[in-house]
DNA sequence: AATATATCGATATAAATATATCGATATATT
DNA sequence: AATATATCGATATATTTATATCGATATATT
């Protein structure tokens, strides 16, 4: 019974941020509405589709005008899970992971990785981006104690389904993923990968198609 | 007329690359033949959909066996593009660009990365995963004279444009595109975006719902 | 040799997603 | 004040994507 959650279409819920972004720009240059169809100038997309994104946050607009731009940010703010913000752990302090651990604009998105782990003791001396780096043994303790509802797997190939099974072990609820594997994790538990492969294989695909047919 | 392009699936083509790692790791461990329904149960995925993607690459199976690997792998990577190898630059090599210029397996999705370019001149100082760093200047003099196909763009979001402009100019053909707004290039240019605050707004979006079911 | 079974390939159906249409309404324009 | 217009919100249609069904076939099993 309970698990009949009405589900969200994610095509919907990927574009949602860069609505969102729009506002939150529109708003610090002082404008008070926005309509979906300037939205959808900017994206390129249909502004039916827009509006109708808009529409399953349950934000309610003003017929001829848009919407007024603080409500709209906050009910996609909470709609994406951003008010407030979720705390994180990051297992992986390597070349991605650090460049992660960097990026400033993740509590735009309400997203606070508050630790980072690795195997390499060497990695645990020293703060990335204000983020301590623990021993990936402590985390088990850390992540039951603390509550910590998401992980973030920055670990190679092979080492990402270990991880996986400990951060499934200490509780954590949602594992972003950026190892190229498909994890695998009791149903409950939440899975995005984030697959540049998928995504080069999206552009390089269509290029080579595109080249066909030009000669 | 030359516009009919006859056009894939995304979704195929973001499932491919995954379908492929699995080919090429089996065949490693020295198998010939590797069914959908292999495949698909490591993807967790319908055994269906898997073979209605390998079947848009053109492979042909054996009733009862399965594809032959070879075959399999040939196929996928032609229909990607990553057959041979494509070009590519690489613009901003800050903490998310270093990484990328880091990371050795772009060269298993045929993509190679021969130069990358920022406008602070100490970062042309040293190679980056021995690849040489420019200064942006150089960039449309270079991408003409080696008619680069595909620029990779990790500037700041506020620069991105500007660079794309510059990679148009320049005979770019495909942008993959790691700032987080909508680039305004000419219907021709392919662009594909990796959009981290997408991904993260499916799972932090989910794990609300779920959270608030929980109650 | 006969039978069972797993898989491919083609076709059909279902589900999800995107686009179109239309009335209602708030603002701008005449 | 009357009219035009842009936008919302609801509903309808079209398109795309995923799943199901079924016959053909190659191998394994009895
Ligand atoms: N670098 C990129 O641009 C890039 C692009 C796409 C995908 N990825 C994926 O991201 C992951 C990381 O890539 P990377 O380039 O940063 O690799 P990396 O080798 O630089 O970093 C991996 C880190 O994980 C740590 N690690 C290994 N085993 C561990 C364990 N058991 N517990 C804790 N930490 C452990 C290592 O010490 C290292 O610091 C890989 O799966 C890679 O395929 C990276
Ligand atoms: N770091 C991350 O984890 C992360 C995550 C998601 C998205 N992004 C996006 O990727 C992009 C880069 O992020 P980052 O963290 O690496 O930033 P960064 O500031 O570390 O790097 C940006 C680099 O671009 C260079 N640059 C700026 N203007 C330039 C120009 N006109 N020509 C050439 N080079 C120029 C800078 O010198 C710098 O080296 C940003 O758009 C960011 O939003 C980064």
């Amino acid at each position: 019974m309970l698990k009949k959650i009405k589900s969200f279409s994610v095509p919907t819920l990927r574009r949602l941020p860069l609505y969102l972004k729009i506002a939150r720009r529109e708003q610090s240059a002082g404008k008070l509405i926005i309509s979906c169809s300037d939205i959808a100038r900017e994206c390129r997309l249909d502004p039916i589709l827009v509006r109708k994104d808009i529409a399953s946050t349950g934000v309610v607009g003003q017929a001829r005008c848009g919407f007024p731009i603080d409500k709209l940010i906050e009910a996609v703010e909470i709609f994406l899970g951003w008010r407030g913000g979720k705390d994180a752990f990051l297992v992986g302090v390597g070349h991605l992971g650090a460049a992660l651990l960097k990026y400033e604009k993740f509590q735009e998105h309400g997203l606070m990785i508050i630790a980072a782990f690795d195997i390499d003791k060497q990695k645990t001396k020293q703060k990335i981006g204000n983020i301590p780096v623990f021993l990936i043994s402590k985390l088990p303790d850390l992540a039951k104690r603390m509550r910590v509802p998401i992980g973030i797997i920055t670990v190679n190939a092979d080492t990402a389904q270990d991880i996986a099974d400990i951060m499934v072990d200490a509780g954590i609820k949602a594992i972003w993923n950026f190892a190229p594997i498909v994890l695998k994790v009791p149903e409950s538990i939440l899975v995005e990968n984030v697959s540049l492969s998928a995504s080069l294989g999206v552009l390089t695909s269509q290029l080579n198609r595109q080249k066909d047919s030009d000669e």
